[in-house]
DNA sequence: TAAATCATCCGGCACTTGACGAATCCCTAA
DNA sequence: TTAGGGATTCGTCAAGTGCCGGATGATTTA
């Protein structure tokens, strides 16, 4: 959802606008002088808006107070705005790719030595996969930057390193609505019944490697 | 988020606010004579609007429209309404409830004797809370359900019960799109690093109670 | 103490919205 | 083929927006 459509709609809806418009201006740190200068009109105009005299303005002055905070915010760093939708880092992102073809889970397995740890059926395939750092994940992805882990295709194995007890992950995909063909832990210390627990509900087959996630990396890219 | 701010945060962001109108007129099935009827004004009025013959329609006619649309659909039972905010609740859900007015956060927090555990400001107001069991939610709850856990408002103080360690909740919320204004984890056995970490990047303050979740929901609810 | 900064209030004016109703057109079901 | 639902277009006009500039006042900073 964008941060706009957010506030605009908020606005929008809201009993008195002019409240909210001034709510969202003093969330962004903004004086009426700064907005007003910044829209090259007169600070009366927006003391008149946020006093509600003018009643229902409209969406054009809406959408222009809206676009000016968000670009002033952005012109000193994006303070704000970085609360909402958190800019994309990617060292998270170790490796991903797509096939275009299908392929087998059970050979995926045998090639990176893999155990099954729960009691689900593996006989499925894959057309993608994503090696991602699991906790440098949850702390830099936004939401909608999880759905990045899935590329094209929701039918992918993803591979989680730096994994402790293993809740984590599986929490996060259990939240997400997207849900992968397989997870694999790569190295994990050791895997919790929880995450077990969760794998099961959702159907997905939790695996565990010895292998790093560099050599993963590469004989997953080998089966292109 | 309200779907009533959504439709209406998008109607006003669009270059072209009469055809977003259209779009979800459409959307909700509604005729522009039926609308017009639900209105009591003239359908031309509806038609100009679309037609973009009002360049910038006022907050309160797109307010009227929208809150039209969605009380149409309401009375057929919802059909459209229920793709955007569905799911049941469950044992898992404790309880819930919304505010028609704003409650300060200190003020919660020093009637729930409540210690913050990260560095976040507490300046904020609240407009309704959910208490949850944080083990059973994350077993039974499916990825629509965990909207379901933000009411009416996401300006909302989250309960959790049967923590652990804190991961699993704070994780549910970085991943979920919907943030709530703060977070109470009810007697958690510890607090963990992550936890935090998590809890500061998302700009949410993650407070810690001794009393049962009974005790808390009699006083939460003595605030309305 | 003077000078900014920040905000409010208000009279005024051009222009637009908000609404009407009548005319017109396209379908489709009786 | 005829009636009616659905939609569009347009002339019209009261009411309200959008914006100005100037006066006023409260705080902060020089």
């Amino acid at each position: 959802m964008d941060i706009h459509e957010k506030i605009a709609g908020e606005i929008t809806i809201a009993d008195n606008p002019g409240e909210t418009i001034r709510k969202w201006r003093e969330e962004f740190q903004v004086s009426q002088l700064e907005l007003a200068r910044y829209l090259s009109i007169s600070p009366s105009v927006i003391s008149d808006y946020e006093s509600g005299r003018r009643k229902s303005p409209g969406v054009l002055s809406i959408k222009k107070i809206v676009t000016a905070l968000v670009d002033i915010d952005q012109k000193r760093g994006g303070q704000v705005i970085r609360r909402y939708s958190s800019g994309m880092p990617s060292d998270a992102l170790i490796d991903i790719s797509d096939y275009n073809h299908d392929i087998s889970l059970e050979r995926v397995i045998r090639m990176i030595n893999g155990t099954n740890y729960c009691n689900v059926g593996l006989n499925r395939y894959i057309r993608g996969y994503t090696i991602v750092d699991g906790i440098k994940a949850i702390l830099s992805f936004s939401y909608s930057e999880y759905s990045k882990l899935y590329g094209w295709s929701s039918q992918r194995i993803i591979f989680f390193t730096e994994v402790k007890m293993g809740r984590s992950p599986m929490i996060a995909i259990r939240v997400h609505p997207l849900k992968p063909a397989a997870v694999v832990y790569i190295q994990p210390d050791r895997i919790d019944e929880l995450a077990i627990k969760l794998a099961e509900i959702e159907n997905i087959p939790l695996i565990v490697t010895d292998l790093d996630a560099f050599s993963i990396s590469r004989i997953m890219a080998s089966l292109k």
